[in-house]
DNA sequence: CCCTCTGTATTAAGCGTGGTAGTACAGTTA
DNA sequence: TAACTGTACTACCACGCTTAATACAGAGGG
């Protein structure tokens, strides 16, 4: 599914649950997919099953992903109220990075080329 | 100068860091100014000056900030090299960034418009 | 019904990092 | 000389990350 990165230094079950997120943003993970189960994603990644668990219950506190008894994790469908929550923070985090973006003198029409470009690919 | 947040679960230095670029790059440092003293700094913020060196030096590696023996830390002036570098790492997270906001059906035109007012806000 | 799979919980241990504390040295400047 | 700067080092404690081993509860298939 996917791979880590040990020379990053970031805990293991952080990078999982970016791994994971980014494959539902990018809609290769679809609502109601079944993830892989805690013991068989722990093997494919020779890591201990607790360390996905934590990735797995932190991606369900965030609202990613939803577990059911007995059956596995899956992939939770938008919901209105957490998305206004992460669409705030994304703002913040935009207006950051355009920040920097001025105090390096990039111009605003590279910013807006590159989003453009990232737009362009999810419709097509 | 500024105040930490315990409740932030990131480490000390990491904030430090995070608030000294801020000031760097919203232009309230310049290239030049010099910083508070390890000690000053420490004294005021009530933690151990080691902290504050460890910040210190990170910013020195990531070349935001040179020191000088006996005298200070001081904000560095750009340095095409480094912007280049730092250029490309932004341009990647934005553009992660932009593809979240797509999955989030926020529409091009509001991003954008965020961009174009945080330029404008530089400039006036 | 039993077996096997699922998620979940608990406890213990090892290890690295963050942060504090104390001390020391080297260089600048008044 | 005295007081300030940055820098370095050691020791220590607390906490988080990760592994390990075990156990229990519910679903589904033979």
């Amino acid at each position: 599914m996917f791979q880590l990165d040990y020379r990053d230094r970031r805990p293991l079950y952080e990078q999982i649950k970016e791994k994971i997120k980014a494959l539902i943003i990018r809609g290769v993970l679809k609502p109601d997919d079944r993830l892989p189960s805690v013991r068989e994603m722990a093997q494919s990644l020779t890591i201990n099953p607790n360390t996905i668990q934590k990735s797995y219950k932190d991606l369900e506190t965030e609202g990613f992903i939803y577990s059911v008894r007995a059956k596995g994790n899956f992939v939770q469908a938008l919901s209105p109220a957490m998305n206004q929550a992460r669409r705030e923070e994304l703002v913040l985090e935009l207006e950051k990075l355009a920040a920097e973006f001025v105090y390096l003198s990039v111009p605003v029409e590279q910013l807006v080329a590159v989003i453009h470009a990232v737009y362009k690919k999810k419709e097509g």
